[in-house]
DNA sequence: ATGATTTATGACAACCTTGTCAACATTGCG
DNA sequence: CGCAATGTTGACAAGGTTGTCATAAATCAT
């Protein structure tokens, strides 16, 4: 109890406080921490012991003047919506500053010759891919044989082969279901995503799942094939609403073609939410700028990215990223937008 | 000729180098650099122009690891639109990224005495003030008092006495119109933005000027007073579109306004464009989303903030900002809102 | 003119890391 | 057992900046 902390300085340890704890020499320390070679096992836990104790944190100041010049995190992106890419920006940035990387984002239209030209250019210490790229195996397989360590943002099959950061998709599309359902929905339409994504699949499941929880078979008429974009959304929820027997709440995979959902049922002078509820997937910012406001499941994408940056950038894995999915949590943003089912139609 | 860079080294300039050209010590370039008391003038402008001449920028990480943690600059936002302030916190993150300051954002919901907190706590080295806060005159008294460094992005009277960095809000709106004019409307609905933001009145004075110029008058009943919002701006489209003669076009002063007023219009079956010419301003993300895509004009809102931190970062203003408005270039973004005038109408 | 005070400048250390090179310890071979 | 080859570790310098202190120059009072 008498070191409990209190008397401990609160300057951040230094490489010599890790070597005077681990009684070796600074450089040994270096040496540990940068994965070098030529280190006795024995030495080398010695020292990670004493990091870990001191809650080392490598000076990025220090190492960038030193080595002249910053280190460089790569991310990849290949999406239509600007906001996501945004936010995916904004995570990457807010974190790689926070450590003293730098950060290159690459908008990857082109083909797997100009990723990996600019790869090899820029040389980076990691990289970052996002979705749809993350489940590219030939983009994988090129940054494997690059010996390159890199973080997959919400892969198809999150699993020990890779380090990842997920949500579970398939859970929050189930509570949202269950969300409408406690409101008294039962014909509940929805949209599925873009079928490359390997989210749409857990979305639907997750709905999927609900309905037959509460015991309600799917109306193969309800299903509507989207693609993740406001057009296909649009054209989606056209084909719902002009049903004979129209659903009274649809559920749309991502934000974007909710806002198509409200669009359409304006156009037909169907008030949402008081004849139809709508919600969406993702809380992007246009989730708040429409009326009206989105109810919606809160993907916190940019934090996803941002832990994604923190993996590759900690010290502790110099050699090779913990390959270990990680899950961050989802919520529910209650808004506007859905309200309970209208009584006159069920009874 | 002889020395005509070619030669020069590629390396960047250190302090070193500069004492060397202007015949002084490195400790007295830093002295000057810095803005410390006791340098002869004359001293001072031998290093200024040697420091010019060899283009010397600081190493950021050197003067991070001397002084034990990064220099810091404060972003001051207040404003209700999402995507706005992620263009501006990205803008400014960018910046503050490449030249090894830190950031922090504030959002100011809360009275002067939060902000002054926060600023006394935090101490940043300069001060980025957005609209509507940059025309808050307790505000900037509060930071003059500090003596700190400050920049206004798109104050009301942008003038000498403040840094600041604009945009021709009132050209850029004169263009807009004049667009609309060339695609034969006559008839062209204005909505104001809020009465409390500087930039509202500099909009509208443009549309006006331009309306002049064309030999129209403008008639009353087609301007209406919005707020930036969503649902002011549909209050308004709902007004114009029910005038007995109703514009053949609308300029709304932001983007949220704009789609508002799309959606207005789907709701009477009014097709946009064939029907309605609809234009915003700003370009957000919100503007490709929808659906027409929105005709706008380009806001470089990022690069303005990005600009206003090299301002508050540029060594060569340690003592007082160069206090000179600075102008960027807009630009219009022709997309799918707005078309020809209908001519069975005009005819 | 001389000593005391202020002003202007420079020499040097320090910040924390990585690269170079030398020294020491261990192993394998003849 | 001795020598070479290899594996492991440490001493030291360097990177560009700012802080401390000392020194040189200028100013002032006597």
């Amino acid at each position: 109890m008498e070191n409990s902390g209190s008397d401990r300085p609160r300057q951040r340890a230094t490489m010599i406080d890790v070597a005077k704890d681990a009684g070796v020499s600074f450089k040994t320390v270096s040496r540990v921490l940068n994965g070098e070679s030529n280190v006795r096992e024995e030495t080398r836990q010695l020292v990670m012991n004493a990091a870990e104790r001191l809650n080392y944190r490598l000076n990025a100041a220090a190492r960038n003047l030193r080595v002249g010049g910053p280190q460089i995190i790569a991310l990849l992106v290949q999406n239509p919506s600007r906001s996501y890419i945004e936010s995916v920006h904004l995570g990457a940035l807010q974190r790689c500053h926070k450590t003293g990387m730098h950060l290159i984002m690459e908008e990857c239209e082109g083909g797997l010759t100009e990723i990996e030209a600019m790869i090899t250019k820029s040389s980076p210490v990691g990289v970052v891919v996002t979705p749809p790229l993350c489940d590219d195996p030939e983009l994988i397989k090129m940054l494997d044989a690059k010996k390159l360590r890199y973080v997959l943002i919400a892969p198809r099959n999150p699993n020990a082969a890779y380090a990842s950061i997920n949500i579970n998709d398939d859970v929050a599309a189930q509570e949202m279901t269950e969300h409408l359902l406690s409101l008294g929905h039962k014909r509940i339409g929805f949209i599925k995503g873009h079928p490359d994504h390997s989210v749409s699949a857990k979305r639907y499941n997750g709905y999927s799942n609900a309905m037959k929880a509460a015991g309600i078979a799917i109306d193969p008429q309800l299903i509507e094939q989207g693609e993740f974009t406001w057009a296909s959304g649009l054209a989606c929820a056209e084909k719902l609403l002009d049903l004979p027997s129209p659903p009274s709440a649809v559920f749309a995979s991502n934000d974007d073609m909710a806002a198509a959902v409200i669009a359409a049922a304006y156009r037909r002078n169907i008030h949402v939410p008081n004849d139809l509820s709508v919600v969406g997937f993702d809380n992007m910012q246009v989730a708040a700028v429409i009326s009206p406001q989105l109810t919606t499941v809160n993907q916190p994408i940019a934090d996803m990215v941002s832990e994604a940056v923190g993996l590759l950038t900690d010290q502790t894995f110099q050699s090779g990223v913990r390959s270990k999915p990680i899950f961050l949590d989802h919520h529910l943003v209650i808004r506007e937008s859905a309200a309970p089912a209208n009584t006159k139609v069920a009874t």
